[in-house]
RNA sequence: GGUUCCGUAGCUCAGUUGGAUAGAGCAACAGCCUUCUAAGCUGUGGGUCAAGCGUUCGAAUCGCUUCGGAAUCACCA
């Protein structure tokens, strides 16, 4: 809608002056609703090219793009601001579009690419937690958005399956395990591997308090520590390839792995493919020798590779450590490689935390030192923390909100209220189960995602399962009750699928539903190339909103006017629709009824 | 100390190439169900857009400075 006026301006504009017009300069808005009208232009940008003052500039291109077009049906001209009132035929033939189209589709972008998108990326050590639904969450809505706009596009799952970490957690199984299984024990796998983590923590810091207390200062104690020794040994082990570490290793990763598939699972989470460090830690390595062997790279005295970036406005950085072993960005800069060669992709893009920021523009900076000119495409979707109302999330302090009871929490809720409302008493019980799931889950997802990816974010659990005014629910429940209409309407015999007359004059809130919903395609786009759900989360909302602001004086079912009843029937469709796309595009499931 | 990000109503957040009198939700208060699902709708109150200076027709938005907060600057991942 906003391309038509932007080029009908232009047109307008060098009808008059002779003079053309950067569209690009063009601001449609939407009207205030203090004004008459229902899209507006500045001429501001104007004055200087028409050498006229506001008043006469606006007046005179609105004169003339009335002329040259009937969608224009009247103008006002407030302080250089041009009103536009569009005719109600073009409201009732954008709406007719959206009808025929089947609901609502997207405009593909221009120029489509190969996406690549790594996201989740867990460590086996412990289960998956708030941070983590974050993650995944915008992960998901992302690569959503991206193929919704006609992208390619890859989803990958890094798992750090290899490292210090998990050796404490397998010693400790081997020392206080007692054998235990998830079979044995009924405990999810990625729990009780957690579980052993965390008893290697609380060992190991009373190990390291004796040798304090013995006169040996913190940092040393927790090198010093047998627990500690004892793990590197394992470590050493494992990349040896002692078969009884190994065999362990895998056994207990496999725990994990079927722990994370129930919580991916339950958030509705998937990808195409997921790589191991364990498989790629060492491709990153050959990739620094031969860095070095061109000169990329230098090797210090003490053997250890190192790269300068003080020019670049970074830190110098260390590559291998002097003992020839890799560190954490020689793995990432072997699996960008790989997985480049692998994909070809346009666009790689990495889903991590803004804590590693650092990490990421070294990465990029180093593939580019390395000569990949695709790390041009190399983008780290940075988002914000997690925070709880008392602060950040201390695994010591045990105020990490776990990923499954959380969503437990959140449908046990859902159940609580949709029960005491009794909406759903006559459903049995699987279906009344499906949609408080739906509920509790379209709560949590909607309450992550609302909020802009590079912010950090406060998860208020109280708020988290409110069902009222901007939240998941209540878009839920405006597509349930529009769901509801509709049913009736077609027991009705009332045909949905015929347009409305021109006949018929829709009054301003219908309009500005069709307005809000003719702008579905625009808002999806710039989600997609912003990456940015929120933005989507938040044009839902507003759109809910007014259509329950229609609902409430626009009678469909007694309406006596067959034509207007039409109209409004078409619009509780396309809005329905509209609002069911948009959820998908979130990752949230919309009940029928609730 | 260097770098990056953030600071908008009591709280949580919108506000996208700079546009008219800065908006929602929650919380508070007052109304609306014999009428398509009240998980809804309507109204009231609530602001020095952290502060200052600058850029210009116009700044929450751009620049500089200051204050406050976060992250990071590992031979951890």
């Amino acid at each position: 809608m906003t391309d038509i006026l932007i080029q009908l301006f232009c047109e307008a504009f060098e009808a008059l002056y002779q003079q053309k017009s950067d569209p690009e300069q063009v601001n449609v808005q939407k009207t205030r609703p203090e004004f008459k009208g229902d899209f507006t232009i500045n001429v501001f940008p104007f004055l200087k090219m028409t050498r006229k003052n506001p008043q006469v500039t606006a007046t005179e291109i609105g004169e003339k793009m009335k002329e040259m077009s009937a969608l224009v049906a009247s103008f006002e001209v407030i302080q250089g601001f041009l009103n536009i009132s569009l005719s109600d035929q073009i409201y009732l033939e954008m709406l007719s579009d959206l009808l025929k189209s089947g609901g609502q589709m997207v405009a593909p972008v221009k120029q489509t690419k190969k996406f690549v998108v790594e996201y989740s990326s867990p460590n086996t050590n412990k289960p998956l937690h708030l941070g983590h639904i974050r993650n995944n969450l915008l992960g998901h809505s992302v690569c959503a958005l991206l193929k919704e706009v006609g992208h390619e596009v890859v989803k990958v799952n890094l798992v750090n399956d290899r490292g210090i970490h998990i050796c404490k957690s397998m010693l400790a199984w081997q020392k206080w395990g007692n054998g235990a299984t998830p079979e044995s024990t009924g405990k999810k796998g990625d729990k009780l591997v957690g579980d052993m983590y965390v008893r290697f923590s609380q060992e190991l810091k009373k190990e390291t308090e004796v040798l304090i207390s013995q006169g040996i200062k913190a940092e040393e104690a927790e090198k010093k520590a047998s627990l500690m020794l004892e793990a590197r040994e394992m470590l050493k082990k494992w990349e040896e390839g002692d078969v009884e570490v190994r065999e362990l290793w895998e056994r207990m990763n496999g725990w994990v792995y079927d722990g994370f598939d129930v919580t991916y699972k339950n958030l509705g989470i998937s990808f195409d493919k997921t790589y191991y460090e364990s498989q790629t830690y060492l491709l990153g390595k050959e990739i620094v020798h031969e860095g070095v062997s061109r000169g990329v790279f230098s090797v210090y005295p003490d053997q250890s590779v190192r790269i300068d970036l003080t020019a670049e406005g970074l830190d110098e950085k260390v590559l291998l450590r002097s003992d020839g072993t890799s560190v954490y960005i020689t793995q990432d800069l072997g699996t960008a490689v790989m997985r480049q060669k692998e994909y070809n992709a346009d666009e790689m893009v990495y889903v991590v935390g803004n804590e590693q920021n650092y990490h990421f523009q070294v990465l990029k900076q180093l593939l580019s030192k390395l000569g990949h000119t695709w790390s041009e495409g190399v983008h780290h979707l940075s988002y914000g923390m997690v925070e709880l109302p008392e602060g950040k999330m201390k695994s010591r302090e045990g105020t990490v909100v776990d990923a499954d009871d959380l969503m437990a929490e959140m449908i046990f809720t859902a159940r609580e209220v949709s029960d005491e409302s009794g909406k759903l008493a006559e459903f049995p019980d699987a279906e009344k189960s499906a949609v408080h799931r739906m509920i509790g889950l379209g709560a949590l997802k909607y309450f992550i995602l609302k909020v802009d990816p590079k912010k950090n974010m406060l998860f208020d659990p109280r708020e988290s399962i409110e069902f009222e005014g901007n939240t998941g629910p209540f878009i839920q429940y405006a597509r349930a009750r529009i769901n509801s209409v509709l049913r009736k309407t077609t027991e009705a015999g009332i045909d949905h699928l015929k347009s409305a007359s021109n006949q018929v004059c829709p009054d301003e809130t219908e309009k500005d539903l069709i307005r809000q919903l003719a702008s579905y395609s625009d808002v999806i786009n710039l989600a997609a190339r912003e990456m940015n759900p929120g933005l989507v989360a938040n044009y839902l909302f507003a759109l809910a909103k007014s259509y329950n602001q229609f609902y409430h004086d626009h009678p469909v079912l007694r309406e006596n006017d067959t034509e207007k009843q039409l109209l409004r029937v078409n619009l509780s469709v396309v809005t329905a629709e509209t609002l069911r796309k948009g959820m998908f595009l979130l990752g949230i499931a919309m009940p029928e009824r609730m």
